[in-house]
RNA sequence: GCCGCUGUGGCUUAGCGGUAUAGCGGCUGAUUCGUAAUCAGCAGGUCGGGGGUUCAAGUCCCCCCAGCGGCUCCA
């Protein structure tokens, strides 16, 4: 919305003539003295949130104002302002708005000119320097937030036992639950220091910022990329196991669209916009609106229910606030797998619920990043499905947070959060499972029973791990508590560092390392012309799990002397002496079952540039 | 977005009114080495960007950008 206003000795108009769009009943001739005329354009913007920029349009006016000590007040529609106006609807009804909120304020006469009049006006302009101010509005931007409704929140712990516990008699321990609860119970968390995963991703070379792209888009380096594919790998065999079907949909969408703008527009949520010729667009913030287009049009028997669609939402982007933005914990741009469920009903619904709560926490195990739980729902639904609730907590085998919400704000009627926890002890929320019960009615998701019945069904959104980013955020976190830090063997950039001696053991170191390769194993030669000692603190730091120097006894012999990061303490490095199959042998049992990629740095070390 | 702190070669950093310090890294040469830094030489900086104060500005002031902490927020 864009405002011009100004502080008038006098404002007066005549309507002389209709234009298609006119407002039929109207003051055809009024006027003003000593008042501030405010000259008003609806934008198409606004129609996002109509409510929104009336409230901050009737905000700005009401300052102005009191500023100039003036309490005449007269709203006259002029679209001259914007080159993207509203439809004439939404612009009546904005104006209409603008006037009500005035005239409640009770301290102003508010008076309003016809919209859609070809009008007569004339006006004088006091001339000071606080007389002709413009202002553009946009709504969900600036301002306090539209009043929300009252929401009350309950929280209490589950034990796996059944038991319900005050919540605040967890908040002392030294546990990671500990620390989700002091966060959801809104306890102060004294430690206020940079997160260690800001340092690693880049001195690890895996992430680094990118100056030239907006705040929170990350560039990854190859070290990085092979761990975001392996993580992306083992997401997409667990939910193929589980039965889900990829599918691949686009990162924008047209506002326009009902259900878009609906579902964008509910969650309020700062959103990346843009102009694709004349259409507004939005970048999505998950892979949702793709995956319930598809649903929408697709021809659904009950019989396959639940059906399951998998998408890893490269990108999914939201506009976070700037100050809220940090290394891989909150971004902008991030990749999440995404899973939606199509239900048949309630019961399918829970028992779904229940198998992917479980790889949420499963996956917590296989990255080995400890999670902890919070169970967030209605009251409503608390109230009927409570020995579910009870049930899901002992199946987890944890305590959990409880989280009861007097009313649903959300598209959910419940979900649960896992979280690992920083080394900071603040929580990075990650696998996620939510029973929308909105979505399938705003994208006409349908099936029809026997009888003939139109039915919406619940659907499940589900995250089995969060964001990939946020992963590996939590275990470069984790590694603050190791003593010897390190990745899981299976996504360590370099599984096996070979350490020639001299130059006249490259040749071997190579071919053990070919043989390594075709055995399904990252191992590099460290061929450059540097001493033994550096080379092996540089293996150190780059944290590879095996390590193994290579000279004359080894030409000779056969046998090779690792040194096994896993077993080793501080400045105490564990050495095995083994034959390079039982090498293969250690490496592959460790990585057994999980996803293999092969080397995304150059074999030999000399060839490999530095990025940071 | 708000309040606060920070910003010096690729990295870590000294300097805090008189046009810039070192180490690592890079390059070149020597060295061919047995489990966490071999030695020497060389190159590399519009001190985050813009404006201002001053004879003189990484150094003081203002604006902007970015990073971090806190707040707010987080489908």
């Amino acid at each position: 919305m864009r405002l011009l206003l100004i502080h008038s000795d006098h404002i007066e108009y005549e309507a002389r003539k209709k234009t298609k769009v006119a407002e039929e009943v109207a003051v055809p001739k009024d006027a003003l003295d000593e008042a501030l005329a405010v000259f008003c354009a609806v934008e198409s913007v606004d129609e996002e949130n109509i409510e929104d920029s009336v409230r901050q349009a009737a905000d700005e006016i009401v300052t102005t104002a009191r500023q100039l000590g003036t309490t005449n007040i007269m709203i006259y529609p002029y679209a001259h302002l914007s080159s993207d106006l509203s439809s004439p609807e939404a612009a009546v009804s904005a104006l209409k708005g603008i006037e009500e909120a005035l005239k409640a304020n009770g301290e102003f006469v508010v008076k309003r000119a016809p919209f859609g009049w070809y009008k007569a006006f004339s006006l004088t302009c006091k001339g000071h320097p606080l007389s002709e101010l413009s202002r553009t509005i946009v709504p969900g931007e600036g301002g306090a937030a539209a009043p929300k409704k009252e929401i009350q929140h309950e929280f209490f712990v589950l034990t796996p036992e059944g038991e319900r516990r005050d919540a605040a008699a967890y908040a002392g321990e030294k546990t990671p639950f500990a620390a989700l609860v002091r966060k959801e119970l809104g306890y102060p968390n004294p430690d206020g220091s940079e997160p260690i995963h800001v340092d690693l991703m880049r001195a690890k070379e895996l992430v680094d910022y990118e100056p030239r792209a907006d705040v929170g888009n990350h560039r990854w380096m190859p070290r990085g990329k092979l761990i975001r594919d392996l993580l992306s790998d083992y997401v997409l065999a667990r939910v193929l196991e589980y039965g889900g079907m990829p599918v691949e949909t686009p990162v924008m969408y047209d506002l326009a669209d009902k259900a878009i703008s609906e579902h964008a527009a509910k969650f309020g949520e700062r959103q990346y916009r843009f102009k694709s010729g004349n259409r507004d667009m939005m970048l999505r913030f998950a892979a949702c609106f793709g995956m319930f287009s598809i649903m929408h049009d697709m021809h659904i028997s009950p019989n396959t229910l639940p059906m399951k669609l998998y998408e890893l939402s490269t990108y999914s982007f939201r506009h976070e606030q700037k100050g809220e933005v940090i290394g891989l914990k909150r971004l902008r741009a991030f990749t999440m797998p995404d899973m939606h469920t199509l239900c048949r009903d309630v019961d399918g619904t829970l028992t779904a619920f229940e198998e992917q709560l479980a790889m949420g926490w499963k996956s917590g195990e296989d990255l080995e990043t400890p999670l902890v739980g919070v169970f967030r729902c209605t009251r409503d639904f608390y109230d009927q499905y409570e020995l579910w609730v009870k049930e899901l907590v002992a199946k987890s085998g944890v305590p959990m947070l409880i989280e009861v919400l007097s009313d649903r704000v959300h598209y959910w009627i419940a979900k649960v959060d896992l979280a690992a926890i920083d080394a900071q002890g603040r929580p990075i929320e990650n696998p996620t499972v939510q029973i929308d019960v909105e979505s399938s009615n705003r994208f006409d998701i349908k099936y029809y029973t026997p009888e003939g019945t139109e039915v919406h069904p619940p659907i499940l959104h589900c995250s089995p791990t969060g964001s990939i980013e946020r992963v590996i955020c939590a275990m470069l976190e984790n590694t603050a508590a190791q003593e010897v830090p390190s990745f899981p063997t299976w996504l360590a950039p370099t599984q096996v560092r070979l350490v020639p001696v001299a130059e006249r053991h490259v040749c071997f170191a190579e071919e053990i390392s070919a043989r390594l390769n075709a055995a399904c194993i990252r191992a590099d030669v460290d061929d450059r012309d540097e001493s033994v000692n550096k080379k092996v603190r540089e293996a150190g730091m780059d944290w590879v799990p095996y390590v193994v120097v290579i000279g004359d006894q080894e030409a000779e012999t056969g046998r090779l002397t690792v040194t096994i990061r896993k077993l080793s303490e501080k400045k105490k490095p564990y050495k095995e002496t083994m034959s390079e199959d039982e090498l293969i042998q250690a490496v592959k049992m460790e990585t057994a079952g999980k996803p293999f990629r092969q080397l995304y740095t150059p074999r030999q070390l000399s060839r490999k540039p530095r990025f940071i």
